[in-house]
DNA sequence: GGGACTTTGTGAACAAACGAACAAGGTCGG
DNA sequence: CCGACCTTGTTCGTTTGTTCACAAAGTCCC
């Protein structure tokens, strides 16, 4: 099954085959579900339990678990605490990743605020704004620090992620420094393209883009119900319904 | 080329072929990008251009403008305002989408204070909660609601999007009375599975999973790193970017 | 008005992702 | 210890998406 020898002690590199992106973004999904599960003290699961509460298809989990190398056991169903292991190791949870986020805006003062982040091993480390009357004043526990001092906050606190949360005008202002600095994974939520150097990792969380998606398929669906009206089907289907 | 025979006068209806979801997920970024260039006088955009300043490939521009049917003109490009009017069209953004955000916590305040939707043609119309202690309380303009006030806030607002904002235990029955009420356009900010009939759509928004890949990737890079330095590889390409 | 030049629109090759189906492997009751 | 049963891991055909490359179509200068 699998390929490669396997030895007895893995260093964390080992490189079995590249895993697929599509894998990638699903496998914390997985983490959480498996979280969830492990706190109910099932200590078991089959693939096509974890596909149903993950909302996937059976055999993409068996798939996507078998990029990990994981063991499943046939007939058993897969350990959900080695799982876990595995799962934090591959995706690199072993460790926490110091973020800074980098304007201070409304958008960059929610994720401030946000808890969500220090909880799962991102801890918000810095504060980043380039507003000279922005800089050097608290917010919360932090006092915001000046763009140019990335590379000091690099050193000092070990950054590892940035995210961007400037307007769009400066967002690849911002990519750029923070690449410089040495930080080379960025998760840009200002709505612009921006580009960074192929060794940099570079993610998007784009909101007006979400709700456009979203108005397109409403306007099909209105679209339909209107040809619906006109043809005097009836649209009870909807009501069935929860 | 149009295999359809082209009438004169569309209805908004015009099913012309399906637009294949990658291409939906396009199509907000070259709006974004017409708008822009439209701001500075230009009239008339090539895909090439259109390519570079959207971050994609020329022929996918290509590709994806040819599903709206939306004529460039050979030799010259794409007429940036006839471009505008259809995309706006296609995606449905004629009209206002009204959205309700639900769950007034962190993230759900957050939100509501970004004013980064009303502008762009999704006016926030109400502020939704389960919580006893929060309904009736003012959050800046809104006195927000309860969750079982939906079908009114429907009927009232003509609510056309539901943002989900809760912890993830709500996510799931938020969502059904989302549907329940009419409401079949969800976006999802709680980190937790979903599930919604096939006549509604969903869309997710999961910050800790884009940390989680970037994470990933953000390890292979330091592996990748470590041995290089193993192998006494020079390591000087990281500092060439910028 | 004609020819050189530009740029579109699409056919076709390639690549990635998906899901059904099934053999291999392992469990567990008797 | 054996056979029935279960669940994994993987193969394979299909679908979806991307990219190249080029003919068709139109512009614009002379």
């Amino acid at each position: 099954m699998n390929k490669r020898t396997r030895s007895v002690a893995w260093g964390p590199v080992d490189r079995r085959r590249r895993i697929p992106e599509a894998t990638v973004a699903r496998l914390p999904v997985y983490l959480r579900t498996l979280l969830e599960v492990q706190s109910e003290d099932v200590t078991t699961i089959s693939s096509e339990r974890l596909a149903e509460l993950a909302g996937v298809n059976a055999a993409k989990v068996r798939k996507d678990l078998s990029y990990l190398g994981s063991y499943g056991t046939r007939g058993v169903g897969y350990d959900v605490d080695h799982l876990l292991v595995q799962m934090s190791r591959e995706l690199g949870l072993t460790r926490d990743w110091p973020v800074a986020i980098v304007g201070v805006g409304n958008l960059g003062a929610a994720l401030a605020n946000y808890g969500g982040f220090g909880d799962r091993g991102f801890p918000v480390a810095a504060l980043v704004d380039a507003d000279p009357s922005k800089v050097g004043t608290m917010f919360g526990d932090y006092k915001i620090r000046h763009l140019d001092e990335l590379p000091a906050l690099v050193a000092e606190l070990g950054i590892a992620i940035g995210i961007i949360a400037t307007p769009a005008v400066g967002a690849q202002e911002v990519a750029d420094k923070l690449v410089a600095a040495g930080v080379t994974s960025i998760l840009n939520f200002a709505p612009a393209v921006v580009t960074v150097p192929d060794h940099a990792q570079l993610r998007k969380v784009d909101l007006a883009l979400e709700l456009q998606v979203l108005s397109f398929y409403g306007q099909r669906e209105s679209i339909g119900e209107s040809l619906r009206e006109e043809l005097g089907v009836n649209a009870a289907s909807k009501e069935a319904v929860s």
